[in-house]
DNA sequence: CTGAAAGCGCTTACAG
DNA sequence: CTGAAAGCGCTTACAG
């Protein structure tokens, strides 16, 4: 613009302005009938009104974001309860950009291990307002990330996933979602990752170590699902052994099927057959230990006479076998506590004192080793 | 506004209008830089640019709302592909007042009957686009009415609760939300109440019968937890019994406790003490009876020559015991199906034939018994 | 069959 | 410490 535009522009602008509203309020006059899409909900708006205050004075008493006067806060509240108003996270989310959900990823529901997870993490998550989107991955690489992608298109406040162990592309998607994220089940000392867990490894070897202390060498290994951490457990138990001079790798019995009683049985019975000499069996969940009891019974293969049996992560039932069953305890309740509490400091932007909890475990010694 | 004065209006309205968009135009040129919010998003505006139409066209042509030109629905599908655009859930939620999630409440996860469900609901709702929001209820009336309280100000589009049993006020709650809503587990022919599930009492004297038929006498009914679910399969007991002339309301086993393999062995051990001439127990749950397995083989207790044992659900484990228990199967998948299935179609505005869908039980007659 | 306008109910960015 | 304006990204209601 030259310069005589600009002076006139600045000479002619605050009239112009004023004018423009005035025509403006004249054609909303004409115009039809207010088209109302209320859905007669209690809106902030209200509250901004019964309270006398503006409606992002409202927003920020509510939300305790940056400093309001106390008196207008209690007026707000007042209002907000006289109105019985309820925010809507919809428009919440639209406007912030952030929904107040969490998602939750884990390998498979009927793990019962990932129930009392699941459990602690609501009992946090819930209170403070968010509600948890519970993905299944099925123990399913591929799954796991389209069921991010989905959950991310949602845009969580925040997300939690299970164990460390995924490809570039998935570990890409959540790196740059900016979602907060925090790793369950296993423990990491990399530099931006958060995580609650355990070492698997150790417990495994924590395991071994157990048996070969009761007398026990030779030792099978019986895996099912072979997942990441049954890997790990495995390590531990190869280690164990290795070191003891007893390693054989005949004896790691592995099955990727999904662990069962009944595929433990069936373990059982031709670890039995095919490794008579065997004389301890580490079942790397209780399940499968259950199952092979239970096989134990029916074939009357005295336990632990004849041969110990061990499980992992103690679950439900593992105390009322016979013989009762011994196993590692695994803190699964502890872990989703913190791990949700964690991811609450982190969706509050606060800082993380440790980013890498290691909760430990405990072994349970029952009457079957 | 008198004659005149509208004549005035009329004649100057369209002149006003046009001098109101102009000094408009003047003004917007002179504000303040677009202050930008983008999220670096594609929306469905970017998709309706690149495709050459309008947005609302877009809309319908991605949600197959109305009649589009299919020429059109094509090229918006082009776009879509090209710009990898993906709805915002959130936008969509608040302009439509309803979000893409469902909410489905269970009484518990740690009964991995209701887990079998929700694998089957999901499997069902999330090809459809539906996010499930599980919340657990534990069996708490007022937990459940809370938890349904904040799932509603999700505005979730449809909800899937368990039985049919609730206060006044929660059914209201749900009436009046509007949210389309099928009830499991029980079925139910009122009008307005869409149900999948069986005849829980029907199961309850079919077992009864079946220990009748084996020639028990004394047969007793171990109940916990005494959800209304738990209460109708003891009137089906009760009945069967009353009509054989064999009721004894001191052989009712009643714990309110949850259900657990240990608290099954402890009735078991109860029971036989106390009650030796019993001959059969019928179990409310699978886990209550595989804890009463245990026991026996603790106790010595030949089953099922000196007692006969029967269990609920048929759970997993249940054919693993020693002796295999003889259980009701619970179709809990096929109604985790169908009720999603039922819920779609009210989601869409679809007539759902049949309201209350009666999905049955099966009789497993094992060993134990 | 298609579109321009308004609106859903919040929060962000800016200004004071 | 407080507010007016604009905007988040869609869909509804109306009109043609």
């Amino acid at each position: 613009m030259g310069r005589l535009a600009a002076r006139l522009w600045i000479a002619l602008s605050y009239p112009l302005r004023r004018l423009a509203e005035y025509v403006d309020t004249l054609r909303k006059m004409s115009a039809p009938p207010h088209r109302s899409r209320a859905t007669g909900r209690v809106t902030l708006n209200d509250v901004a009104q019964a309270a006398g205050v503006s409606p992002i004075t409202v927003s920020r008493a509510l939300r305790g974001e940056r400093a309001v006067d106390p008196e207008l806060v209690a007026r707000v509240q007042a209002a907000v309860q006289r109105l019985g108003y309820v925010p809507d996270p919809a428009a919440r989310a639209l406007a912030s950009r952030h929904s107040s959900h969490v998602a939750v990823l884990i390998p498979m529901l009927s793990n019962a291990l990932f129930v009392d997870l699941l459990e602690a993490v609501q009992r946090t998550l819930r209170p403070a307002g968010y509600q948890t989107l519970i993905g299944v991955t099925h123990y399913d690489a591929s799954e796991e990330e389209q069921l991010l992608r989905e959950q991310l298109q949602h845009r969580p406040a925040g997300m939690l996933v299970t164990g460390l162990d995924r490809g570039v592309a998935t570990r890409q998607l959540i790196t740059q979602s900016g979602v907060p994220c925090v790793h369950v089940m296993e423990t990491s000392q990399v530099p931006g990752v958060y995580s609650v867990g355990f070492s698997q490894t150790e417990a495994g070897a924590a395991m071994t170590r157990h048996l070969l202390e009761r007398g026990r060498r030779r030792i099978a290994f019986a895996g099912a699902q072979l997942d990441p951490r049954v890997l790990q457990r495995l390590d531990g138990w190869r280690h164990e052994l290795g070191q003891a001079g007893l390693h054989d790798p005949k004896l790691e019995w592995l099955n990727p099927a999904p662990s069962s009683l009944a595929l433990g049985g069936r373990m059982f019975e031709q670890i039995i057959a095919m490794k008579p000499a065997v004389d301890a069996i580490f079942f790397c969940n209780d399940d499968l230990a259950q199952g092979a009891l239970m096989a134990a019974l029916r074939l009357r293969v005295p336990v632990p006479k004849r041969v110990a049996v061990a499980g992992f992560n103690d679950l439900t039932g593992s105390d009322q076998m016979l013989p009762a069953l011994t196993t590692v305890r695994t803190p699964r309740a502890e872990i989703g506590s913190a791990a949700a509490g964690m991811l609450l400091s982190l969706m509050r932007g606060e800082p993380v004192a440790r980013p890498g909890v290691d909760l430990g475990y405990e072994l349970v010694v029952r009457e079957s080793s």
